[in-house]
DNA sequence: ATGCAAATGCAAACTATTTGCATTTAGAAT
DNA sequence: ATTCTAAATGCAAATAGTTTGCATTTGCAT
């Protein structure tokens, strides 16, 4: 049993098959930590797994979201990125210069979320928080320009 | 002079030139209100001037959104909205089923991003709240299910 | 081992959006 | 008013991320 075999039973559980492309790119997942793009993904497996498709990468990934064993995000006009589904509830703060991005843990949204479900009769089941910015780094190096 | 021309100053002052499709799509996006797809502002358009074209409206909304005339967001897997350019610091909410947006003017997120500039040396230059639920017409439609 | 639903590879389709190009047009200059 | 030119438009084709149809392979329950 090589490591790519090393999530059959988590697969299993989660009423998934385990086959040699999900196992791979789960590994890969776990490795990199920082959300990448499915023609990402799909380059490194194919380091590993010559044969594997970038339509089985797409599909693989649509499933795992599905799951909730990773999350799907999209900005304006570019491709979607894929990480695995973060652990506990979080945001991003996001450098608009180098695109470095901060782990927000906490969330200041729970009371404000209540309030606008009383206000307008809506059921809130989800939210989207990210603040944008210019790292420390960035900031000088703007200020020197 | 018909209502078309009537925004000739206001084009001309933001450094673009009033064209006829120009006009109709700023009269129909003050009009309308609520964000709408490039292809359903395109279809109103066609209403009144059948010779307009899809391309137009793309290439006009993307200029208005560079002069910050209006604003384009995406969703996740959907096609891209536009709205004219928020007066006030707003945030969304939007109906997963049935992609009503509702649009909150209250921001809770002033002392939070202090707080965050803080503890990260970052400074903090905008951010992107949106909530997601379900409305209460989906809500009934979806227990019904 | 066997059977079958699910997963894959491959190519083609899809779809929102963009782009190239010939023509028209707005607005400045004459 | 006429002329001029850069910008805007219509049309068709291209683009690009993503999805899908289908024949084949594979995982896994029996
Ligand atoms: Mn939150
Ligand atoms: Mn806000
Ligand atoms: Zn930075
Ligand atoms: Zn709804």
């Amino acid at each position: 049993m090589n490591e790519c075999d090393s999530y059959k039973q988590y697969l299993n559980q989660h009423g998934m098959k385990s086959t040699k492309q999900r196992n791979l790119l789960l590994l890969i997942l776990k490795k990199i930590q920082e959300p990448q793009t499915a023609e990402k993904l799909y380059l490194i497996a194919k380091e590993t797994d010559s044969s594997i498709n970038l339509s089985t990468v797409y599909r693989v990934l649509e499933k795992f979201t599905e799951k909730k064993i990773t999350i799907r995000t999209s900005f304006l006009d570019d491709k979607s990125v894929y990480s695995l589904y973060p652990k506990t509830h979080q945001h991003q703060l996001i450098c608009l210069r180098c695109k470095k991005i901060v782990l927000l843990e906490n969330c200041p949204l729970e009371a404000f979320q209540h309030s606008v479900e009383k206000s307008t009769d809506f059921s809130i089941v989800n939210h989207r928080l990210e603040l944008y910015g210019y790292c420390r780094q960035c900031q000088k190096i703007i200020a020197a320009n």
